[in-house]
DNA sequence: TATGAAAAGTAAACAGG
DNA sequence: CCTGTTTACTTTTCATA
């Protein structure tokens, strides 16, 4: 990727409301062509969309947890992100390697949702878990700094 | 929280970019109405900011991974996180309930940079790791739904 | 805390190099 | 792929209920 996008990205990724005037005075374009960029960006699924960024315990959502799964039977075919993919507190969904199949980052606001959200998950998804319960974030969120250098190989 | 600013902050988790005509058409108020209470939101710190959300192997960052960590010396004063604050690709870091003391979630390009990346956190954060690799992301950056109701004691 | 109106600024579309 | 212009829309502020 060009460096020029990569600045526009990275700093659409701090301020997803920046104004294209601003935008194009950071990266040193005119407003009309990081415009047309940012639109290209957005095309080519580079730029998937824009979020405001929420205080999670503010909106009753104190409770995060890290869960890995491992599915019952191992022999069956695999399609646990699927039969989990409409519980809303599942927030990520991560395929490891390891011991366990699958790391999912949950988002509840109280421990009894954490009951029955754990009872729901084994039995939708055919699966045991093992719950780790965050106590504190010191940060999240954050956007890792982009690799300067393509790897060419 | 109102319903209705659970209403505004749900939306604009979805839409960081929406207009304010629009969000106010999508909550029955009217453009300045809303204005006034995005803004109040984002004074209290509900809404912490927007950002772009970003397709991290086309920008380069294709390789995921979470990481436990825990500290050389359980006795030694518990500062990881802010001796690990400067790393960049540490792209979220959870304190924990269980046997490591903090989960870190990790974004970098190659192999060799989460070789050179488990170096340091060593290192620089006096601990010993367990890196789990991510294979595949079925599912990331979801908003959990906002509960409904407030937990009335 | 809401509305509606006015001023300033921005997005989107377009012509042209 | 850039710039500059134009038009429509949006943000922001303010007076007012």
């Amino acid at each position: 990727m060009e460096p020029l996008d990569r600045h526009i990205v990275q700093t659409l990724a701090q301020d997803g409301r920046i104004s294209f005037a601003d935008l194009g005075r950071q990266v040193g374009l005119s407003t009309s062509a990081v415009h047309q960029r940012v639109k290209r960006l957005e095309e080519r699924g580079i730029i998937k969309g824009y979020r405001a960024v929420i205080d999670y315990p503010a909106v009753g959502l104190p409770m995060t947890a890290l869960m890995s799964v491992t599915p019952f039977d191992p022999s069956a075919p695999d399609d646990i992100p699927e039969r989990l993919a409409d519980i809303e507190e599942i927030v990520a969904c991560w395929s490891v390697a390891g011991d366990e199949y699958y790391v999912l980052l949950i988002r509840v606001g109280r421990p009894q949702d954490l009951e029955e959200l754990l009872a729901r998950i084994r039995q939708q998804g055919s699966c045991s878990t093992i719950t780790t319960i965050v106590l504190s974030t010191p940060w999240e969120d954050r956007l890792g700094s982009l690799p300067t250098d393509d790897y060419a190989l």
